[in-house]
DNA sequence: GTCTTTCGTTTGTCCGAACAACAATTCACC
DNA sequence: GGTGAATTGTTGTTCGGACAAACGAAAGAC
């Protein structure tokens, strides 16, 4: 490691190596299965230089060779000889996502292309101690990680957190529903654990808008934002096919719009915050749903066959606050992520129209509004994906920095 | 031609050396004039490459060579032999940035480095038609390039509109001061000059924030958000550097967030925008200013010397407002531009306060609001430095690409 | 069964950045 | 004022990596 990480923003032939390896794990990072010929159309590149490419990452035991009499796919086009197929390793580098949710914290090893290999999860009570968390996730690590192959390296940790997480270190500044203040919850995990590998954290709905873009809904959409209703109200914007952090890394908090000035009063201390239309408890009370049951909003909303009168109004409230992400985003693509999703099966029709009638038509006519396609899962999947980002970006020195025989080791 | 603009993401080394073309004289247009030892350090190459790079562009006539001895800076640091200066050429490349305003539309020459050399106006009648505006822009152009010296290649236009604009083409969807829809001004004011040259049109505000980021208020910071108050409302977002477009180049549009849902009702159909309650009418009532003079409502604040209440409550919207964008946008900078900025003067403390009430504890640590360092022409600025982007992406294709001898073209 | 098409492989070439050595120029110190 | 240290420009060489061409291999088309 003696040049690497120079701060120049020229562009030197170490860099090219390093962009163009990143580049094409990422390729088959995105589609799983690939063959070099689709490989040299996609990167622009000439055949014998992608070969060293693939070769290089071969011999990484990244991503592996497939025979090309296996590859027959059923869509294969003209003549000729066929394109030797390249897939990802079995046994290649993997990462760990935890999603912190409301009321339980899930853990996945996930390898590369967001296959998630192993998962287990345990319920988190209500106003927990940071500590006390990050040993039931350390745990759970150690569950997950034990069937790990012993050469598979672990690349690094991706963390979701309901709540804000400062971009340039990770510090959780706010987690509302965790009630947690300043929580340094990666060194947390780090320090039960007893071993050193890159953490990254962020926001569970960026995380969730940065999922259904790559594998979710939202493929081949560079501009999308997901809107998640849990206990509160937030959302993940992608732009130009890249999480948008804003400077602290708290972008996409409009929970707290200021919609309706004679509105109720939201725990942020102000009125008519967007939240208190569409958040929780307005749902909660909406279907009379008791409180302890709010984090299971989703399943309250799925088992209603038809809308309430007081849910219609929501519907209308919910379909305000996404002309205000239309208009100030213009994004190609809305996902309603958390209870939104059923919300929107339930009254999409006031959802649309609300949205119709006070976006702009410009901005308007090119969105859509879906559900998520990852499920539950969106949060954990970003998870992953941030925790790969550097093997992505420069896969030589990741694994570099990875760690190998993690099982043996966690258990030490 | 043959083989540029290839559309892999792979990179080759004939994109490197695009690459470090552009990045070396972007760093030269942004700071006007540096030394070579700085480039070395600013990109991370080798001394004899910055020579290599620094002699090719010298050879396009784009930049020139200081003699060390002319350099000699105050603030030159330490022993050794001074470096060689470079600067920008004193006849290089130039473009034409025309700002369409509601009332006059304005053209200049301006040079690398964002040096505007000759400037021109003319005013515009309210509801023009489309031809005429373009005919008349053409003639400010044909007077703002008659004194350009005939080896100066003419690089591309810049226009900024007061209205929506299509990114994937430029066609301007609506410009509600100017009463257009679907105009393709660009096309117009081309047929006008009888010349072939790309012209690049975006929205005022979007141009706005670009400007003051690269040589505004907002140098150096990455997030930032120009909030214009003109007829309308808008807003430009720079996200991570860059402009924010979004899926149809309509992001930033937050004139009609709707923020009292029993406000008075908005020309776009709805009740309660934002733009209903800071904008140009709201203001003009709360000072009585004639309707004539909205257009000069920035003129008519200044000559304010106490606020009204009015204005107060003004400024207190004005402030919510902001605190939707803190929220959404997370920015490290709000650049209050237009009216605004004289709004700003006189209510300062109630934006500030209502912004700080309403906003998040965590992005606002983080925001400043300041008026425009460039005053009107940030926007100029802005179209400017969008038309000069091909330049400085590939120097050597872009200059092949130009137009030499414009005034007499142009006359012709 | 042969031709065409497409792809992998190999070899050599070329381009551009890095490196090393040397000359040039200034400052600091005596 | 002279000398050494420090920094930079210049030149020639090296090296890494992409590219081009030639060749063989594997399929489909006739």
């Amino acid at each position: 490691m003696t040049r690497t990480g120079r701060p120049g923003t020229g562009s030197n032939q170490e860099s090219v190596r390093r962009h163009n390896l990143g580049t094409l794990l990422r390729h088959v990072h995105r589609v799983g299965q690939t063959s070099r010929a689709d490989l040299t159309g996609l990167m622009g590149l000439n055949r014998s230089t992608i070969a060293g490419l693939v070769g290089e990452l071969e011999s990484m035991r990244v991503i592996e060779h497939v025979t090309p009499s296996s590859t027959r796919s059923p869509a294969r086009q003209g003549a000729g000889r066929p394109s030797a197929g390249v897939r990802l390793a079995a046994d290649g580098p993997y990462v760990i996502a935890v999603d912190l949710g409301v009321d339980r914290a899930t853990v996945a090893r996930v390898g590369l292309g967001g296959r998630v290999l192993e998962r287990a999860s345990a319920p988190v009570e209500s106003r927990p101690e940071a500590w006390q968390v990050g040993a039931s996730v350390a745990a759970l690590i150690r569950a997950v990680v034990a069937g790990a192959p012993t050469t598979s390296p672990l690349v690094g940790i991706g963390v979701s957190v309901p709540g804000l997480v400062r971009r340039s270190d990770g510090l959780i500044r706010l987690a509302p529903n965790l009630e947690w203040v300043d929580v340094s919850f990666g060194s947390i995990v780090l320090a039960a654990l007893g071993v050193e590998i890159p953490v990254s954290l962020a926001n569970d709905a960026d995380l969730g808008a940065l999922a259904e873009h790559h594998r979710g809904a939202g493929v081949g959409v560079d501009d999308l934002v997901y809107v998640a209703g849990n206990v509160g109200v937030g959302a993940g914007v992608v732009v130009g096919g890249v999480r948008l952090t804003g400077s602290g890394g708290y972008a996409g908090e409009i929970g707290h719009l200021p919609l309706n000035p004679e509105g109720a009063m939201c725990h942020c201390g102000n009125a008519g915050c967007w939240e208190t239309e569409v958040g929780g408890t307005a749902v909660a009370a909406a279907i009379r749903c008791p409180a302890d049951r709010v984090p299971q909003l989703d399943e309250e909303l799925a088992a209603l066959s038809a809308p309430t009168p007081e849910l219609r109004r929501i519907g209308r409230h919910l379909g305000n606050g996404l002309a205000a992400i239309v208009n100030a985003f213009n994004p190609r693509l809305v996902v309603l992520g958390g209870y939104f999703s059923g919300l929107f099966t339930l009254v999409g029709g006031e959802v649309q129209a609300a949205l119709s009638t006070r976006a702009l038509p410009a901005p308007l006519e090119s969105v859509t509004l879906s559900h998520p396609a990852l499920g539950a899962d969106s949060s954990l999947l970003g998870a992953a994906e941030i925790a790969f980002e550097p093997l992505l970006a420069d896969p030589e020195s990741a694994l570099g920095a990875s760690l190998l025989d993690v099982g043996s080791r966690l258990a030490g």
